[in-house]
DNA sequence: AGCACGCCGACT
DNA sequence: GTCGGCGTGCTC
């Protein structure tokens, strides 16, 4: 009998080594088992745990053992807390974060502690007389002028923000993450289900085929932009539900892919269950409770949709699956294509991923399907490359040329450049002094709208600056072009009411709704341009763009990092698949470029994937690199400057790893006022590599020596 | 990670 | 004396 449960606690410490042992009273036994949640005293508190095991025993003393005070929840089936712990060892992360993430939302450790004045605080800072000790009196100051505060931001440790709570000057107050509004769809073309084409048809017997079979196989399926991808996953879908087991639809992020996620909801209805982040608490926590009863077999969202607490899973869907969205960039870094292979496998189900701009590894490793033509019959759109080595301006003549004649004839055009604000940096035309950040070492952007310098990096603003702070001249040079100063200029030259202008990036959609906002009216729109990021080229589709333009297409290839031919020809073919779709089957894509030879630019130019992806796996293969080897990255970063390195020299000297290479360490540029050094593993081994790894971290993260510093593993880094 | 305890210096 | 700033140790 049971009378010992295995608890992991909800804590993200790194030295705390679970799972603890509780005693099971029998009141308790009936109703607690593999994957409950549980409150149990810890310590001096009460924390949230998740029961991983059960034991007739422990090896710790009986008397000494205390009992669960409570269950609470339906807590997650027992399949994710073997998921999880495969993902705290694959990931090196502690079992208690992997776990965190298998739970229903706002239940895991995700919490902060909030500051408050009080009434008596008020009153105490107003009186002379009171006692108040320096730390005491600027906290309550920081909190008169911002109203409240994160602990973590308070300026103050805990003990300072509990001895004010005792004496009765702040509350505090524990809180989860804060409610978002909830979303709202956009840009839906429904439709009754297509009639499948003599290749869809050959695509989808195969992926039915193992569903039938409850078979475990991969398939990629590779179709260009409206090769009719998703009819093939609801149709999978469909199947696998008359199978009656479930299904789990992974996205990019969901804002940006609201036909996706609307086309599943017509056609199932309330089977699908969506989880995304723009839904409040209490809605997304209905979502999860509605698939964790079964009262929703199909599930679709963002890479956390891969921990969704569905049983019999039949067939995991990846659409878009080389967006790097689908790589988690917290604790653990998880990927959740990698995750959904594994769960995938574990539960005998079919693994559909797809693509128009697969990556390397997934065109080795999947079993490949192809959909090479549009549904609707519709070409590609031509693609020039333009030289712009020599070039006066932004834009091309032929660019500028096709812009204009676009807008004179009402038509749409999509513009795209990966760079937000109005200019990339500014200096002083007299001493020649850069604006950069004094958090991090990069330049400062400009956004003129809201006259403020921005870090990209840690979110640092600063107003504009009338003259330099060194040398007083007020001579200031801006640099570089961003999507504001595109939008403006592309406004003034072609703008006016049957040419209007949107722009979409991060800045517009940091707004929430803004961003289905601005894509409802491009859409609405007889004619316009729309001026963006990356963000334009993904998700959406309209049937009538004529021309799409890329500025600065290598930009992305000067990023010093193995996967930027990859990206730059993801990015060129995505948008080019965005146009001359439907009835308007004339389109074009222009692309400027510093770069009109390089590989990844020539070959999105003639539509051709596959070439590229032979290419690109020759150089990987030759270098080393995914999927002929795997990466393991270690960041060493400390708010003092001079520690991260020196620990990053220990964690090198510490690796063993056979038939692996250990690269560096290597400095990197201060982030968030954290100076940061890395060590990069290149392993043909993966599991000893991630073990070795996972050891020598736990064991130098633990030493003395390097107590300010904070250690960081990414597996498969993006 | 919290949280408490214990030591030491500054101010009443 | 007391308070506040650290450094250290523990959590079934």
């Amino acid at each position: 009998v049971a009378r010992v449960a295995r608890v992991e606690v909800l804590t993200t410490a790194r030295a705390l080594r679970g799972p603890f042992d509780y005693n099971l009273p029998d009141e308790l036994s009936a109703s607690v088992g593999v994957g409950s949640t549980v409150v149990v005293p810890f310590g001096r508190r009460e924390l949230v745990g998740v029961v991983v095991g059960l034991a007739e025993a422990s090896a710790i003393a009986p008397e000494r053992l205390l009992e669960p005070r409570r269950a609470t929840g339906p807590g997650v089936p027992a399949e994710l807390i073997e998921l999880s712990d495969w993902v705290a060892r694959e990931y090196c992360s502690t079992p208690a974060r992997a776990l965190a993430l298998m739970l229903p939302p706002g239940a895991g450790a995700r919490s902060r502690l909030v500051a408050r004045l009080s009434a008596g605080g008020r009153r105490a800072l107003e009186d002379p007389g009171a006692r108040l000790g320096a730390a005491q009196r600027a906290l309550l100051e920081r909190l008169r002028t911002a109203g409240e505060l994160p602990a973590a931001a308070s300026g103050s440790g805990h003990a300072v923000l509990r001895r004010l709570e005792t004496r009765g000057l702040i509350e505090l107050e524990r809180r989860i993450a804060p409610r978002r509004p909830s979303h709202v769809a956009v840009g839906v073309l429904r439709g009754p289900p297509a009639a499948l084409s003599p290749g869809q048809r050959e695509a989808l017997s195969a992926v039915t085929g193992a569903v039938a079979a409850a078979r475990h196989e991969r398939f990629l399926l590779h179709g260009v932009t409206g090769s009719g991808k998703t009819e093939i996953y609801l149709q999978a879908a469909a199947a696998t539900l008359e199978r009656g087991r479930g299904v789990i639809v992974l996205v990019p992020e969901i804002g940006l892919t609201p036909q996706t996620v609307a086309r599943f909801t017509d056609r199932f209805g309330d089977t699908v269950g969506v989880l995304h982040s723009r839904l409040s608490n209490g809605e997304r926590h209905d979502e999860w409770l509605r698939l964790r009863r079964g009262e929703a077999r199909v599930c679709i969202g963002p890479r956390s949709a891969v921990f969704a607490p569905l049983g019999e899973l039949g067939l995991v869907v990846v659409d878009e699956e080389h967006d790097p969205s689908y790589k988690h960039e917290g604790d653990p870094r998880y990927d959740a294509r990698r995750v959904a292979e594994h769960r995938a496998q574990r539960a005998g189900a079919v693994l559909l991923a797809g693509s128009a701009t697969p990556r390397p590894e997934s065109y080795v490793a999947l079993c490949r399907l192809r959909l090479p033509d549009r549904v609707d019959g519709s070409p590609l759109p031509p693609v020039d490359v333009l030289d712009m080595r020599g070039a006066a301006g932004p834009l091309h003549p032929r660019t500028a040329e096709a812009l204009a004649s676009c807008a004179r004839r009402g038509g749409k055009a999509i513009v795209l450049l990966n760079r937000r604000g109005w200019s990339n940096f500014l200096s002083c035309r007299s001493c020649g002094r850069v604006w950069g950040c004094p958090q991090c070492d990069v330049a400062l952007v400009l956004h003129r709208a809201e006259g403020a310098l921005s870090c990209h990096h840690c979110g640092h603003r600063e107003p504009v600056p009338g003259r330099c702070g060194d040398c007083g001249s007020v001579s200031v040079a801006r640099h570089g072009l961003g999507t504001e100063r595109l939008e403006h200029e592309l406004a003034a030259a072609l703008g006016g009411p049957s040419c209007p202008v949107f722009r979409l990036d991060a800045d517009v959609a940091a707004g929430r709704e803004r961003a289905a906002a601005v894509l409802r009216s491009f859409e609405r729109a007889p004619s316009g341009v729309l001026v963006g990021t990356q963000m334009v080229g993904k998700g959406h589709d309209f049937d009538d763009v004529e021309l799409a333009v890329v500025l600065d297409a290598d930009a992305t290839l000067r990023f010093p990092d193995f996967r930027s031919e990859e990206r730059t020809f993801a990015l060129i073919a995505q948008l080019a698949g965005r146009a001359g779709r439907g009835p308007r089957s004339d389109g074009r894509v222009l692309v400027q470029t510093l770069a009109p030879e390089a590989p990844s630019i020539a070959a999105a130019a003639r539509h051709d994937s596959d070439s590229f992806l032979a290419a690109e796996l020759a150089r990987r293969a030759a270098l080393g690199y995914p999927p002929y080897a795997d990466l393991i990255r270690i960041v060493c970063s400390s708010a003092r400057d001079d520690a991260a390195m020196p620990a990053a020299r220990a964690l090198r000297e510490r690796l063993e790893i056979r038939d692996a290479a250990v690269l560096g360490p290597a400095p990197l540029f201060r982030l968030r006022g954290r100076g940061r050094a890395q060590v990069v593993v290149k392993a043909r081994e993966r599991e000893a590599a991630v073990a070795g790894v996972g050891a020598a971290v736990a064991e130098l993260a633990a030493a003395r020596a390097h107590r300010e510093v904070a250690w960081s593993v990414d597996v498969d880094p993006a």
